[in-house]
DNA sequence: CTATCGTACAACCAAATGGTTGTACGATAT
DNA sequence: ATATCGTACAACCATTTGGTTGTACGATAG
């Protein structure tokens, strides 16, 4: 059995707002391919160095990225696991629109579930 | 040649956050089972029929569902497209971190291009 | 040791969000 | 014809969001 970690609403309410802003989308895009140093991110955009770091702390928060420190630096990678989730209740939605739920725990969707089974 | 519309950021920033709160997931997951009118919706949820009216009206400008008159009820149902195309975005994230993109039009993600070829 | 780099965090501000109530108006039922 | 139902929309309000600047502090470079 493996255990399958259900995103509470809560979760997915951070998880979906964290997507809702280009910039933070791009952080994601550009720590799923290299880890990056919040300064590094920082360069690229037109804002203070404080405002990506508040966008980082979003994503975390959302926990689309985990942040580590090396030396005085602090590297960014993204973390697709909850992306995983997040798709997979996308998934559930276009099924429900196909008539194509049959079992229980995909109606109950976001509810508070405590494990079911793997099929990733 | 498949013509595949892609979101703009504008239009992923406004599908993101009409997911990110859950009383709109919610509404989607009921439009997508059966189309429902404003006042059907608003009956189950603790707060005015403005509110519920305000959420649909989120869901709608994402063009996550779709509003027709019928009498002097609006019915509201769920249009799985836009869903379709944000699964395929955080995909693509995925893929990112897995170090599977290799097509260029990958790698510009999100942004604008004409058109691109059918997979899904 | 000192200067600087990378980061953290607080305070502040304008704009957006998410709720409310009240008014208006066409469609329907009596 | 009148009352009511379903909706639309404006005005208002508290809270959150997304930016800013300023300060502080440990890690590193000279």
């Amino acid at each position: 059995m493996v255990v399958r970690y259900e995103l509470t609403d809560a979760e997915t309410d951070r998880v979906f707002h964290a997507l809702a802003a280009a910039t933070r989308r791009d952080i994601l895009r550009r720590t799923a391919v290299e880890e990056q140093s919040v300064s590094q991110l920082a360069a690229d955009y037109d804002m203070s160095f404080a405002a990506v770091q508040k966008h980082v702390a979003v994503l975390e928060e959302a926990r689309l990225v985990i942040k580590r420190a090396e030396g005085r630096e602090r590297l960014v990678r993204a973390d697709p696991t909850v992306i995983a989730r997040v798709r997979a209740l996308l998934a559930q939605y276009e099924d429900l629109w196909r008539g194509r739920i049959d079992r229980l725990d995909a109606l109950l969707a976001e509810h508070p579930s405590s494990d079911s089974t793997e099929r990733d």
